[in-house]
DNA sequence: CTGATTTAATTCACATGTTAAGTAATTAAA
DNA sequence: TTTAATTACTTAACATGTGAATTAAATCAG
């Protein structure tokens, strides 16, 4: 039997570890503002007046939907989210309220200049050529394979 | 304010993705056979007659202390892993039973095909060379930024 | 129009992620 | 050597991931 490959080789891995280094520099900053990683996805995607409504939200955001459910609840009772009336009553539509908005504008403001900071870093190219490297991978695993 | 970049731009949203449909190509099988992800990957970690302490082990499958600690309480109720003695009594070493090792070579099988089919897909020198930058990218993160 | 099917969310149960606090063993310092 | 500091791990509490079952509303078939 071939060996496994040494785990430092494996793609799989090697996504979890660049993850973690990525999100690591954004996480102190959104917990300093009382959010999660998950929750901030959330609230940068229906920034700018975004009305949502919760499988397009959960496809964004990249969330499972029970855990959708529970954000929302958590951030409605927060005041950052409000719900939406929707024509389809299955639907739960929500968007950002003032507070959530302004909530946005602040963390906004930061995250842009770590966002920033990582480019200098990398290279601008290097994150562009490598963003599109992983979405054309995604694309090529959700075809077939 | 400049916009936030469109979400199928964004780093880690496409980095969240990517790990999301590389590992659901294992996810099925793993499941098959009564692990999750997870678990798999301490499995992995241990073939071939490792013994690891906790630190040494969550580093390598990139797993935190307090989570390790209950797959481990898991594993070893399923009769899958053991603990070895160690000098150090504050340490906890722990290694593959024979059932454990029966288990990886069954599973071990079914993955390097399903890892041969991505290769395939995907290219084999593309996918050697987005591991080489996923891992610059998280060596630049982890020294500065 | 009525019953069957599909769709959108939610709920449930359990596993894991995450941070902080706690415990026991080792090491360092006075 | 006795205490203080460090280390390795565990526990606790809460948020999220994950799959399965459930509920409510919309749609479809007859």
């Amino acid at each position: 039997m071939a060996d496994a490959p040494r785990y430092d080789d494996s793609l799989t891995i090697a996504l979890l570890r660049a993850r973690e280094a990525v999100t690591a520099q954004f996480r102190d900053h959104v917990a300093a503002g009382g959010l999660t990683l998950t929750q901030w996805r959330v609230i940068r995607a229906l920034a700018g007046g975004a009305e949502l409504d919760t499988t397009t939200l959960a496809h964004r955001c990249v969330i499972l939907a029970p855990s959708l459910t529970r954000i929302i609840k958590t951030l409605e009772a927060r005041g950052l989210i409000e719900k939406v009336p929707a024509r389809d009553r299955r639907q739960r539509v929500v968007r950002l309220t003032a507070d959530g908005e302004a909530m946005f504008t602040e963390m906004w403001a930061v995250s842009k200049t770590r966002y920033a900071a990582i480019e200098a870093a990398f290279g601008r190219a290097e994150m562009l050529d490598l963003v599109e490297t992983l979405n054309r991978l995604r694309a090529v695993l959700e075809e077939d394979v």
